[in-house]
DNA sequence: ATGGCCTTGGTACAAGGA
């Protein structure tokens, strides 16, 4: 079983890539985030044709998660986190197989001193107690996405410049820690990695040329899973694409 | 060189992203 998450930053301009890499990569389950579409301009009938079932979660203009699958359709599809009013489409679960699957597009934060930081903190709490009670039901779950979150020095390129700026900050690292406390592992840290592994690159400076990037794009599987998985692995090779997402894939293998 | 790019909404340029 293979199970994938993508910010495609705008699924309206990506959807092209994104059935060309389906196409490439027939993954079980796939995650998107910033999807940037409501739902009645949702492209299921596309998604449709590839083969997968769709749920989504939009709005206009920004943010917007979706949860495809390629073996029937999610079941219990929960959309953002019960109990934490939001305004904000950043998160949908659902059931694919006999895995529970969580799709999040965590909040930028933008800056440490800004109100938007402040929403950060508090989405991240209301997160932690919702895979809290979810692991609680479902002991084999996957907690995916944009997780805007660089988990450790290594996982920025320039960790000393960036030291406590936005995704390096102590407060959002404990957040991260704080997931991991629930008993879930990183799955790309399982395994031996080229060193300097981002997932994304910003648009400018030649960022991706020059490897300048960032590792903020995460798939955390819980103890029950974690025997099962087999490799987890960035693949770069859409952020080569024209017009790219500034995003690239993550993709875990689990046996049987 | 402290900004560089991309997307949306809307049709000029501001906001947001990371």
């Amino acid at each position: 079983m293979k199970l994938a998450t993508w910010n495609v930053n705008s699924l309206a301009v990506r959807l092209p890539q994104l059935l060309d890499w389906l196409a490439a990569n027939p993954v079980d389950a796939l995650v998107l985030q910033e999807t940037k579409l409501t739902d009645d301009k949702f492209p299921a009938a596309e998604i449709a044709a590839a083969g997968y079932d769709v749920a989504f979660h939009g709005q206009k203009t920004y943010n917007g998660v979706a949860l495809l699958s390629r073996s029937g359709a999610a079941l219990d599809v929960v959309k953002n986190i019960p109990g934490f009013a939001d305004e904000q489409a950043r998160v949908i679960t659902g059931t694919v197989g006999d895995v529970r699957v969580i799709g999040g597009y965590f909040p930028n934060g933008q800056a440490p001193d800004s109100d938007k930081f402040v929403y950060k903190m508090a989405w991240l709490d209301a997160l932690r107690a919702f895979v809290q009670a979810e692991l609680a039901a479902h002991p084999k779950l996957v907690l995916m996405g944009d997780f805007n979150i660089a988990p450790e020095d290594r996982d920025a390129h320039d960790p000393v410049a960036l030291a406590g700026t936005i995704h390096l900050t102590p407060e959002e690292r404990a957040h991260f820690q704080g997931l991991i406390g629930l008993g879930l592992v990183d799955a790309f840290r399982l395994f031996e990695q080229p060193p300097k592994s981002y997932s994304w690159w910003d648009y400018r400076m030649l960022a991706f040329r020059k490897n300048q990037g960032l590792r903020i794009d995460h798939i955390l599987v819980s103890e029950a899973l974690k025997p099962a998985v087999t490799a987890c692995t960035i693949d770069k090779q859409p952020r080569r694409n024209e017009r790219p997402s500034d995003h690239a894939p993550v993709v875990v293998e689990l046996s049987n």
